[in-house]
DNA sequence: TAGACGTAGA
DNA sequence: TCTACGTCTA
């Protein structure tokens, strides 16, 4: 229920089944997936350090995640990504949600992933919990633009309900 | 009712009221007070030409709206009206919603107005109905990035419930 | 393809 | 104050 679900967490948010869908990003908060409105990266302190807590893959854009069976390589945030960004170009730093992903390594805590997919009409997308997933390791790359970009590999957690995407 | 209020029409909307608040600005579109999710002036064919339907003028930012007992002055859209914005100053165009504003005049519709008001907590903004106002006319004035931006005037129609902002 | 008076959190 | 994997219409 909303009212449980409304406080953020690593892991699994009760009532919420791989699969499951919902219409509009800013809605994820409402069932306790993510909470953050417009950045792909939720993360929150685990002691005195923060760690991600989920995070959007959304289709449609420059950032170039890639999942292959059960791994996922996904772009931090930050820097420049897109072509059309007029804006300087700058790397990316380890920080925010970049430096939260990549204490989840150490700390072994788990990543809600979702995915969002565009609808077939074209007019918004759908996202869709793909289940827990654990950074196992990140590098940095030179993108399209020359700098510098994170990249963080993750590994979807065994025994999950397969999903087709 | 949703299923009544879901196509753009221009005047009163079935079932709201002047005074009548919502949360969020993407939701004044399950109302109908106001189709366009981010835009402040939404407009539809009148005939062969464009007139506005509703205008959303909102607290805290740099478009210098100004309320003057029933008379409002509301800036057009385009240009770059925000000190804040790095992109290249440009003049405002009479295209689009401006364009529709002005048609506004001649046809002699009436506009709905929705002010947007800052919460208490400064966590997002209230949108309150303020009610139908005419177009009476506009004028060109060069803003404070020395660019053209357009000035319409707008009476409130009389017998309208007074709202308190 | 780009513009548009958004939103919440760091 | 700024960033952030939004969303719709023209």
């Amino acid at each position: 229920g909303m009212q449980v679900n409304c406080q953020k967490r690593i892991g699994p948010v009760p009532g919420i089944e791989v699969g499951d869908e919902i219409q509009f990003k800013a809605a994820l908060n409402v069932i306790g997936l993510h909470f953050d409105i417009m950045g792909g990266i939720d993360y929150m302190k685990k002691g005195n350090k923060e760690v991600a807590t989920s995070i959007v893959s959304s289709e449609g854009n420059d950032y170039g995640d890639r999942f292959i069976n059960d791994v996922m390589i996904y772009c931090g945030q930050g820097g420049n990504v897109k072509s059309k960004d007029q804006k300087a170009i700058k790397d990316q730093k380890l920080v925010g949600g970049n430096l939260a992903l990549a204490n989840s390594i150490k700390e072994k805590t788990p990543v809600r992933v979702i995915r969002g997919e565009r609808r077939l009409d074209q007019r918004g997308k759908d996202y869709v919990y793909d289940g827990l997933y654990m950074v196992e390791k990140y590098r940095k790359e030179r993108g399209p633009l020359g700098n510098i970009l994170f990249k963080f590999e993750l590994r979807r957690k065994a025994g999950q309900p397969y999903v087709d995407f």
